[in-house]
DNA sequence: TGAAGTCTGGATGTTGAGTACAACACGTCA
DNA sequence: TGACGTGTTGTACTCAACATCCAGACTTCA
């Protein structure tokens, strides 16, 4: 996992640069100003980082495996599997409100991190793959529903909740847990209802 | 609307630069290599677009047309809100699977495409908006739930539909309408039950 | 045929990523 | 104290690619 430990003073200033990516893209921002917004000095960051890439690669693996670990939590908790997903939505949204900047600098440079193979791995870890597995427990404890093509199914929750989440951090301003909590509130409710109307039969 | 008419050979000749910035993004392709691309020399692509980003914004731009357009119908046709819904989103999934390379730019430099201001429109127009509408209307007439909160409902089923369609043109080879058909029902399926599993009750 | 508009090759300007390197700070060890 | 290694940083540079410019060629149409 661990490819380079960057050393923590480094890394911790590195966030500083989050905003600028996530306004403007990694293209728009030149390297002098990550510099810059840093206080890191050029030559300094490309002594430690392989160019303007690893800058944005730290940072998104960094985000995508804190959501991976809190996704893990409540997924491997106690409770039926339908619980377990409803958590699990909660606490992805909680950490995508709680770190706008850099779900914009995610959603912003998309196709670069879909490029870079361990991004790639890391976004399917933290968001499509927790989902698959909890609908497939779903099936089986009965909590959730079974479903010809659960890949598409899991595709389209984890497009739901992910969106949703992105479209909520386009404001720009930090939201908080409690906004978390409304927001999967209203998603979990959507999914598990549907969005029928209420049938005359 | 029309900013600037681009002739239809130059326009037609454009498409074929759309695998490339498909697979390499726009950033990863050489304005030499677009011109290679469409037989297009580069002083004339000069000389009709404004830069290399407005050959992206061409390209989306007419494909996020078409997709508002065959939604716009599919939406003001007949039936209920929930009928038309559904119409909608097969109509906006078989534009998607039909263009995959088109599909794979848009998502690849969503960044990019965000931050042009008639693109951000047009992606508005041709997705959200619609859903939107007629989650309005089902909540009037009936077929469709009636929800607290709108427009977090609608950005959900636009990710749902959304991430699924881009999901399925990742494998960058061309579908068919009867893919869009079976795609679209299992999403529909999904959203208008809802997961939740076979309630004891 | 001439004027106006369109197209194109080639030279040129400009920007910003990435590199090279020398100087310096600082801790360690003999 | 001095030699050495590791990390740090300013400065100057190279180079790739976007973008521009221009002169001449080619269409079109009156």
């Amino acid at each position: 996992m661990m490819k380079r430990a960057l050393p923590a003073k480094i890394a911790s200033q590195l966030y500083a640069a989050a905003e600028l990516i996530a306004d403007r893209g990694l293209e728009g921002t030149r390297m002098e100003e990550i510099a810059e917004a840093t206080g890191i000095p050029k030559a300094t960051l490309y002594y430690h980082l392989e160019g303007k890439n690893a800058v944005l690669e730290f940072l998104l693996e960094d985000f995508l495996d804190l959501i991976a670990g809190a996704v893990a939590v409540a997924k491997d908790a106690d409770g039926s599997a339908s619980e377990r997903l409803r958590a699990s939505i909660t606490a992805q949204l909680s950490l995508m409100l709680e770190h706008p900047h850099l779900c914009r600098a995610l959603v912003g440079d998309l196709g670069r991190a879909t490029r870079l193979p361990d991004l790639a791995a890391a976004l399917d870890a933290a968001f499509l793959t927790p989902i698959r597995e909890l609908l497939e427990e779903g099936a089986r404890d009965g909590s959730l529903a079974r479903f010809e093509d659960p890949t598409t199914v899991a595709t389209s929750i984890f497009g739901a909740v992910t969106v949703a989440g992105l479209s909520a951090t386009a404001g720009a301003r930090q939201r908080t847990a409690a906004d978390a909590a409304t927001l999967s509130g209203s998603i979990y409710t959507m999914l598990t209802l549907g969005i029928a109307g209420i049938s005359p039969s």
